[in-house]
RNA sequence: GCGAUCAUAGCUCAGUUGGUUAGAGCACAAGAUUGUGAAUCUUGGGGUCGCGGGUUCGAGUCCCGUUGGUCGCCCCA
């Protein structure tokens, strides 16, 4: 038994995972491309007081974090928000705007490992910094569709939540509320779902008396709200006393219209229900979940116009999203759109003795760096076990090197697919190689 | 932080009311087979039964603790 174990939580990619995840980021970093996204990277260690400030104290507990040899408070990233505020914060001044970044990174979460979730998981996170209008949330719900789109995965698959937390702010102010007592039912709001009426009960216990129940009928309507209709209709008795509800309903509206022109509309739940825990998120907010609703969130976004402002830059719009490899790995292997990744040679080579292998090296080693992939067996084997190996590296091709084919100055060049082969001037080898890969992929 | 459940070979598992030297399939390796991919046969490597303690003449099996996995609650940036 191993004396040593791996730390819980962690993870340790073999090659097949590895190959897995090599797939998930090639798609993500390919299509953030294709929107113009610039990718970028950072420290996995940062300073403590980056996160406290960002979320206060009580993060502490959810972090892997201690004090380095110079006395310095660290953590390991938990998240990349923060982060990417310093990079744009830091530059703000000489950054062509709108900026559009993305990056693939791993982060670390002291916490219990669930379904989907570990403490230690990758990341594809995209923001837009600059842009404070709806074409950023257009930008960005494309780009998070289109990272999901890209595995084959269809409108059948999975939807993304859209909510907006100034709308609840406004409408709640419309009703009478004060800021204190709207972030309580916000709080409310988002453990609704899962709660139900026991979701009020932290307001009841702050202000020392249930919310009025003619406000909470009011509450639960609208965060039933799943369409535009809906959304307009109930805020129509306020649209003469509240002019920003109006301004934000122009907002949903033009959104909206953005993405039925690019024709995501059926990939996007109207659904104000979703108002993300995060005290941070300022404006439109936005999950991803499978259609079927048996995994946990599988990205999550939403605008933070303060939080550049508020980790000691000049204010900056921003927006962005995230999506965990864990979660969306599963709906992937789910729904049998994790391809079989095969690592096969393109040629095999198999060797008689020394001699043979001698001249074998030296066409092996061309065909290398001609930038094909070439495997050969580094101990003498029996052929009939290195047909085999060959057939089991699953290469397209094998160069057979025995004792008669070097006596005759030839090399046999067998096709595995067709189980033909053909004797070819040992000069010519790479040239035939050549010539066969790039006919038969 | 709380709860449930599990832990025997690389993997999936069996292991009788507690009883000899802990097994199978798959995988891996060697050989049958000194020039052709299947199949078969033979053989082999691999386990302090997660770890520690207790009960017992005797523990993989029962008890306690601990570590780890899985699932759920809290939380989820």
């Amino acid at each position: 038994m191993a004396t040593f174990q791996t730390l819980p939580g962690f993870r340790e990619f073999y090659p097949d995972a590895l190959a897995r995840r090599n797939h998930i980021f090639r798609v993500w970093r390919h299509t953030a491309n294709a929107f113009g996204f610039l990718e970028y990277d950072a420290p996995v260690l940062e300073p403590l007081d980056l996160y406290k400030t960002k979320s206060g104290e009580e993060i502490e507990s959810q972090l892997f974090n201690f004090t380095d040899k110079g006395g310095r408070e660290v953590a390991l990233r938990p998240e990349m928000t923060p982060t990417v505020c310093r990079l744009v914060g830091d530059k703000a001044a000489t950054l062509k705007r709108p900026v559009k970044w993305f990056s693939i990174a791993e982060f670390y979460r002291y916490e219990r490992m669930q379904k989907g979730r570990g403490r230690c998981f990758f990341q594809f996170n995209a923001d837009i910094f600059g842009e404070p209008g709806v074409e950023a949330e257009t930008e960005l719900i494309a780009l998070l569709t289109q990272c999901l789109r890209g595995f084959g995965l269809t409108e059948r698959d999975f939807y993304v939540r859209l909510s907006d937390r100034d709308l609840w702010f406004y409408y709640l102010e419309a009703l009478g509320l004060d800021e204190a007592r709207s972030r309580a039912v916000l709080g409310a709001v988002d453990k609704y779902e899962k709660a139900g009426d026991d979701a009020f009960k932290g307001y009841a216990d702050q202000f020392g008396a249930p919310l009025d129940a003619a406000l909470k009928e009011k509450v639960l309507a609208f965060l039933k709200i799943k369409s535009l209709d809906a959304l307009e209709a109930a805020l129509a008795p306020h649209s003469a006393t509240a002019a920003k509800l109006g301004a934000r309903l122009a907002d949903w509206k033009k959104l909206l219209g953005n993405l039925a022109a690019m024709g995501l509309e059926k990939y996007i739940s109207v659904d104000l229900g979703v108002v993300r825990g995060l005290a941070y998120y300022t404006g439109f907010v936005f999950e991803a979940f499978d259609r079927k609703g048996e995994l946990r969130a599988l990205a999550g976004g939403g605008r933070y116009d303060n939080l550049v402002g508020k980790l000691g830059y000049a204010d900056m719009p921003a927006i962005g999203f995230a999506i965990g490899d864990m979660t969306f790995g599963l709906l992937l292997e789910q729904r049998g759109l994790m391809p079989a990744f095969v690592q096969a040679p393109d040629v095999y080579a198999i060797i008689g003795g020394e001699q043979e292998r001698l001249a074998a090296f030296a066409d092996i080693n061309a065909i290398r760096a001609a930038g094909f992939r070439v495997d050969y067996p580094m101990r003498e084997m029996a052929f009939g076990k290195q047909f085999k190996a060959a057939a089991e590296s699953g290469a397209k091709l094998a160069l057979i090197y025995g004792s008669d084919e070097l006596a005759k100055g030839v090399v046999k060049i067998r096709d595995m697919g067709t189980r033909t082969e053909q004797e070819i001037p040992k000069a010519g080898v790479l040239e035939t190689v050549r010539d066969f890969l790039s006919t038969a992929s």
